[in-house]
DNA sequence: ACAAAATATTTACGCGCGGCAAGTTTTTTC
DNA sequence: GAAAAAACTTGCCGCGCGTAAATATTTTGT
C-alpha cells in the first residue's frame, strides 16, 4: 500500500501541484498522453502512482463537445448469441480507449426508443446500433442516427444510419442447402410467419433463390407466434407441422438456430430420430452457431457467424466514422461470409 | 409534431424563462415534480410539452452529492440466467426513477474491478453486485462497499456489502433430493471441482447433510475443468463419469443447470434415455431454471429460483439502503425458496 | 380581513474541468 | 551559439446546474 499519500486529491488544480506542473499541462496529459513532453509525462504518471487521482468524468463531459462514451444497443441481450457479441465490442472500445455502456430493449420497440433518448443526453461519441427490426420505429431511429453517429450491425434498416456490418445472409443460406442437398433431399425451410428480424427475410429469399438455381421445388414452412421466446415458437410450430404431415422433404433449414432448438426438443418429444445415421428420419440444419447449439440433442449442423470479423469490422467502422467527424460521404454494407459448422443433425 | 418551437431552448436558464419561472424553481422540480406548488408545475409541464428541454445529466451529477446512477454488475451475462435476472432488475430501478448501467465481468476478475473503479466515477447512488465469488479480489471489493452502498445477490461474500439478497441452496437441494429419492434411488451430486461460485460449495453441503439425515449414503462427483464454459465442461465430466463406470445412482442432482446441459447432451451422444420411464437408465435432476432447461432432450427437472421476488427484494434494499444514507446497522441475508419444476428428465 | 405559514424568487457562489490568449521557459535545429 | 519551434505557465472565462440565504409572494387558518 504506497498508494494513500497523507493528502487527498480534490482536483486536477491539486494535482497538477503536487506534480509540480499546470493545471492546463495536466489537463492536456488526460486528453492524450502523448501530447506531452516524455519528462513531463513520466512526471504525471509518478505523480498518478502516490496519489490515485482520477478527472471527474462529469466536469471532462459537460465541456467537451463529444465524450469517450459510447452506446451498445442490442435487441435482446437474453440471447446470448447477442451476449456473446456485445462482449466482443465492448473488449474491443475498452482497448481503443472509449467507455462502452450496454443497452438491451429487451425485444420492446418504446423501450429501443428510450434507451436511444437517454443515449443522447451522455452526449456519445458514436453509437453501436443493432435494431429490433421489423417492430423499429425506423423514423424515431433515422432521427437519432441524423444527431449521433451511428453504425448499425446484425441487422440491417436500409438507408438508416453510417454504416452497416453484419453477415452474409446468402452465404449462410447456400452452404447449409447447398450442403443438405448434396448429402440428400433438399430441405424445406422452417421461419416464423411475421419474423422481428430483416434477416430472416433475406434467408428466406436466399433460400427461394438457391433452390431455383438448383431446379427444386422449394417448400416453405411458417409457423405461428410472436415475440422473442424463438425456442418455444420453434417446439410449438414443429408440433404443428408434424401434427400436420404435409412435410415434403426429411431435411429441414431452420431460419435460426433458437427455432431449430425448439424444433429439435420436438422433435425428441415425439421420438423422431434427427442426424445422417441409417435409423434417423430427419435431418435439420440451422444458422446463426447459436453459443448452445454444441449442447442440443443432437448437436446442431449450422452456418457460424464470423463473430470476431463482424464485432470488430463494426468498431472499427465506428472509429472510423468518430475520427471522420461524424459523418461518411455514403453509406457501407459490409457483409461477412458464414462458416459452415458440422455437427450430428445434419 | 407540435413539438418544435421555433425557440431552441439551450439550458435550464432559458426554459425556466419561456415558462416564466426562475431557474432554482425548475431546478426544484426536476428534482422532485412534487416540490413545487401544482399550478407551477403545470405551468411546467406545459412548457415541457412545447419546448421538449431536458437538464444536462453531466451538469446534474456534478453538483449532486448522490447521483440517480445504479450500477449493475453480473460475473457472466452470455449465461442467459444472469441476461434475465438483470433485465428484472433494470426495469425495477427505471420504475423508481434510476438510470441503471449494465456490466458483466466477463468471468474475469481483473475486469470485475475495473468495472467497480469505473463506476466509482459515476458517483453512483448505488450497486448491485453479483460477483465472480471465488476469484473475486475480496479485499478490493470490500474496499468498494465502503466507499459505495452496495447490495449483493445471486453470491455471497461474507461480510461484504451492507446486505445479500439471494436463493436459500438449502430449498433448493432438500426439494431436489427430497423428490429423486421418493421416486426412486438417492441421486449422486454431479459438480465442478472448484467451483466458481459459493453457491455450489452450500448446495454440496446441502446434498451431504440431507443425505445424512435420511440415512443414505452420499456420493459427490467432481469434474475437472475451470472457466465459465459449464456446458462443456459437464459433457466432458459425464463422458468421463461414465467411462470410469463409478456412478453408484441411477440419479444424478447436478450443481446447476448448465452442467446439466452438458451431461444431457453426453447421454444422447452415448444414448443413454434419461428420464422417468421404464426404458430409461439415469434420472438427472438440477437447480437454477435456466431459461434453456425447458427445452433439452429430455427437458430438465429442476429447482427454480424465484427470479422475482430476488430481484424485487434486491432492489428494494438497494432503494432502502440509499434512503437510509447508505449504510445499515447490521447487515442482513435474505433467502428466497426454490421452487420445484418437474419435467421430462426426473 | 389579517397574521402566520408555506411557497417562490432573487442573488450569489461554487462545482471541476475545457479552452483560449499572451507571456515565459525549454528544447530543437542548423 | 543564436534563432526557431515546441512546450509550458498564468490568468481568465464559460459550461449548466446545485444550493443556500435573504426577500417577496401566495396560501392557509380563524
Amino acid at each position: 500500500m504506497s498508494k494513500p499519500a497523507d493528502t487527498k486529491i480534490r482536483n486536477m488544480e491539486e494535482f497538477a501541484a503536487v506534480s509540480g506542473l499546470s493545471r492546463p499541462t495536466v489537463s492536456k496529459y488526460f486528453n492524450d498522453p502523448d501530447s506531452v513532453r516524455p519528462s513531463t509525462r513520466s512526471r504525471i504518471e509518478q505523480a498518478l502512482e502516490k496519489y490515485d487521482y482520477r478527472p471527474n468524468i462529469f466536469a471532462m463531459n459537460q465541456n467537451r463537445k463529444l465524450t469517450k462514451n459510447v452506446g451498445i444497443v442490442v435487441p435482446y441481450l437474453a440471447d446470448p448469441f447477442f451476449a456473446e457479441i456485445a462482449r466482443n465490442i465492448e473488449e474491443r472500445l475498452i482497448a481503443a480507449g472509449y467507455r462502452p455502456t450496454l443497452y438491451s430493449a429487451h425485444g420492446n420497440p418504446d423501450l429501443e426508443m428510450e434507451i436511444l433518448d437517454g443515449l443522447r443526453l451522455l452526449k456519445p461519441a458514436g453509437v453501436l446500433l443493432a435494431p429490433l427490426g421489423r417492430l423499429s420505429d425506423r423514423a424515431e431511429i433515422e432521427k437519432f442516427c441524423r444527431d449521433v453517429p451511428t453504425v448499425l450491425f446484425d441487422s440491417n434498416l436500409d438507408g438508416i444510419g453510417a454504416a452497416f456490418v453484419g453477415s452474409d445472409n446468402r452465404s449462410f443460406v447456400s452452404q447449409t442447402v447447398e450442403y443438405l442437398t448434396r448429402i440428400g433431399e433438399p430441405p424445406a425451410f422452417f421461419e416464423m410467419r411475421t419474423p422481428a428480424n430483416p434477416n430472416a427475410n433475406k434467408r428466406r429469399l436466399a433460400y427461394l433463390e438457391h433452390m431455383d438455381k438448383l431446379g427444386l421445388s422449394p417448400q416453405v414452412i411458417k409457423i405461428e407466434g410472436e415475440g422473442w421466446s424463438f425456442e418455444e415458437i420453434g417446439r410449438r410450430g414443429a408440433h404443428d407441422l408434424f401434427e400436420r404431415k404435409d412435410l415434403r422433404s426429411n431435411a429441414i433449414l431452420c431460419s435460426n438456430d433458437r427455432l431449430a432448438i425448439g424444433l429439435l426438443a420436438a422433435c425428441y418429444e415425439r421420438g423422431i430420430r434427427v442426424g445422417r445415421g441409417p435409423e434417423c428420419t430427419l435431418r435439420v440444419a440451422s444458422n446463426d452457431d447459436h453459443p448452445f447449439s454444441r449442447f442440443t440433442c443432437p448437436s446442431l449442423t449450422t452456418a457460424a457467424h464470423d463473430y470476431d470479423s463482424v464485432s470488430s469490422h463494426a468498431v472499427a467502422k465506428l472509429l472510423e466514422l468518430i475520427e471522420n467527424g461524424g459523418r461518411f460521404s455514403d453509406r457501407t454494407e459490409d457483409l461477412f461470409a458464414a462458416r459452415l459448422v458440422l455437427r450430428e443433425s445434419a
